[in-house]
DNA sequence: TTTCAAAATGCAACCGATTGCAAAGAGAAA
DNA sequence: TTTCTCTTTGCAATCGGTTGCATTTTGAAA
């Protein structure tokens, strides 16, 4: 008697003397159903508080209408915005998503792609953890032929679309406007290079390098996490070279913000001591004083077209495969920490 | 041929001259099977690349192993720790969790509660949109006893415990904090009062001055939608106002520390001008120079709490409704952005 | 060798919606 | 009234695990 009962389409083809084929007809409005017995129907589920068993159903229909989002964090305004994106486009198309993070861990990235394919996602969404190497983990979907697209974070290990910026761009982009303020000893902090977004980043900066005949050091290149800790370790490491930099490109808005922070604690003045460059254009990129040139990373847009790239392909409109990766624009924005009087 | 067909718990029963239910349990581990046969099974499912069916499987055991969190966003620093510390736990249960946003509409919120009551979480975990006046949407998790548990943003309308922090007081602390400092002339800037979070704390702000003797009054009471937008006008507000305040206790971080810049870059100075306290401990507050005395909010133990005291509840070890809330410690940060020099 | 409890496995019903095909009903034309 | 064509509706199999209960197997004690 505690225990509510389930109502099931048996129940209300036995209470209006139906077959469930003709209640379950009814309910998804099949056209076969006299509109009559549609609206009896749909009547009495509303008063019985029937709720469609999705089980039962995707069980029989083999697809779910959910699209599965594997991010390394979700604590980054632009992992918010890309997410935000995505949400608006899926249940503007029937989908809904379901959402987890690798936490950056590898074993976590494979417990979740796992969990994603029992789960049958109809096709999965991915920004690859900060450590993952393998790919074996993924084999499953592709095996089964179920949609899988990178976004940001990808991989061309296994012939699966990519939605990116142009990294070497933004980073090129990034260091010739450094260069252009005058900088000659640019650092570059960055991510893991395993990472397409970093490696890129980094081959910007020294292409940038070679081009303005600046010779290209090893130990100007730093690889940390980008985080907030990681911006103070970076401003002590800075204040115990020998050769200090003039400009630091930093992959990453948050951790840049934090040794610019820590750099003016310790009496430097900015830009003119050191100019500097984020990535990002997180909200803290114009909070911090002086305000931090970065590049704009397209987040709600890269989240849209992420899903209605799937979306299409799902629904057949457009072979996901046909397309091999899809790069959005980015635009650096000149603010107060790069810009040096001129000499 | 293109069409890979599914490996079932029956091809494996085949295949190894066993009942489909002998596999079932093996893969399950189940005590009652010999150690050799779950050996067996389980090689012979990793060499046909078996993946278990969770649809069959929850639509039998009418459980799904799956909470369903709805947020307003992703985007603060306090919710991604949320969500942060609540996947931790729930995987560490064997829980995967659903995760979706209201974007801050009702509207939102409705369908999304919906999705989840269709898809059958075992408990659904809720931060309320800006804008929920009704609650008739959580009614079918009530009545059918699937528990449902608030955070942040709660309402006892429904019975539904909640976890929450103690925002009278630490509404009270900030502004007692402020008098302390000397201001006599505070505005309180605040988020919609329906929620739980920002009445509470208006109510320690009211407290606080009562209890000083200093004159609660209503012009000095603002509601935005605590946006970083919302703190520029905000300071234009202020700039207008034809008496200036000389304290502002604003609700959350990002709405504050936009405000100070804007009056920043008008000629104030902060503190001495005006001080300001904030609200959410986020990363913004430490970048702002002055710094922002905030109000630390344990984002990820509350996610911790949240997820195990559902799961607590869902094993039966302790039942849901005995507890109708919980208050989690919050703790002021004092930092330069209020403090002036005593005079 | 017989006996019997414990361990291991199998049988078969069940969860609830979907869908191809068959059958019944309705209405119009002959 | 009969015939024939659309409309509607129903039958029954199916999706793939799970589980209470029955049955078989195992191994040791009698």
């Amino acid at each position: 008697m505690n225990m509510e009962k389930e109502v099931t389409i048996y129940d209300i083809a036995e209470l209006l003397q139906l077959s469930a084929a003709t209640v379950s007809r009814a309910l998804n409005d099949h056209p076969a159903i006299n509109i009559k017995t549609r609206q009896k129907v749909n009547a009495k589920a509303l008063e019985l508080g029937y709720r469609s068993n999705t089980f039962a159903s995707n069980l029989r229909k083999k697809t779910t209408q959910t699209l599965g989002v594997i991010v390394p964090r979700l604590n980054s305004h632009f992992m918010s915005s890309v997410l935000a994106g995505m949400e608006v486009v899926a249940n503007k198309a029937g989908y809904h998503m379901l959402i987890s993070q690798s936490l950056e861990s590898f074993q976590n990235e494979k417990s979740n792609v796992r969990t994603m394919f029992n789960n049958r996602v109809d096709g999965l969404l991915v920004s690859l953890a900060y450590d993952t190497e393998t790919y074996d983990h993924f084999a499953g979907f592709v095996k089964k032929k179920v949609p899988l697209l990178f976004f940001d974070r990808v991989t061309d290990y296994l012939g699966c679309p990519g939605i990116v910026i142009d990294n070497i761009k933004a980073g090129q982009e990034a260091t010739e406007h450094l260069i252009q303020q005058g900088c000659v000893r640019i650092l570059h902090v960055t991510g893991n290079l395993l990472r397409n977004v970093y490696a890129d980043r980094l081959a910007g900066y020294r292409q940038a390098l070679r081009k303005a005949g600046i010779e290209v050091r090893e130990e100007l290149v730093v690889v940390n996490d980008l985080s907030a800790e990681a911006g103070v370790d970076l401003a002590q490491a800075i204040m115990h070279m020998e050769h200090r930099p003039d400009g630091v490109f930093v992959s990453s808005d948050v951790c840049a913000v934090n040794c610019m922070k820590t750099l003016q604690g310790a009496g430097y003045q900015l830009p003119e001591d050191i100019a500097f460059v984020g990535f990002n254009n997180d909200h803290v990129s114009e909070i911090i004083e002086p305000k931090l040139t970065t590049i704009d990373y397209p987040g709600k847009q890269m989240g849209e077209l992420a899903v209605s790239t799937m979306i299409n392909h799902l629904k057949g409109i457009q072979a996901i495969d046909s397309t091999s990766s899809i790069t959005m624009h980015t635009r650096l924005i000149v603010r107060a920490s790069s810009q040096r009087a001129k000499s």
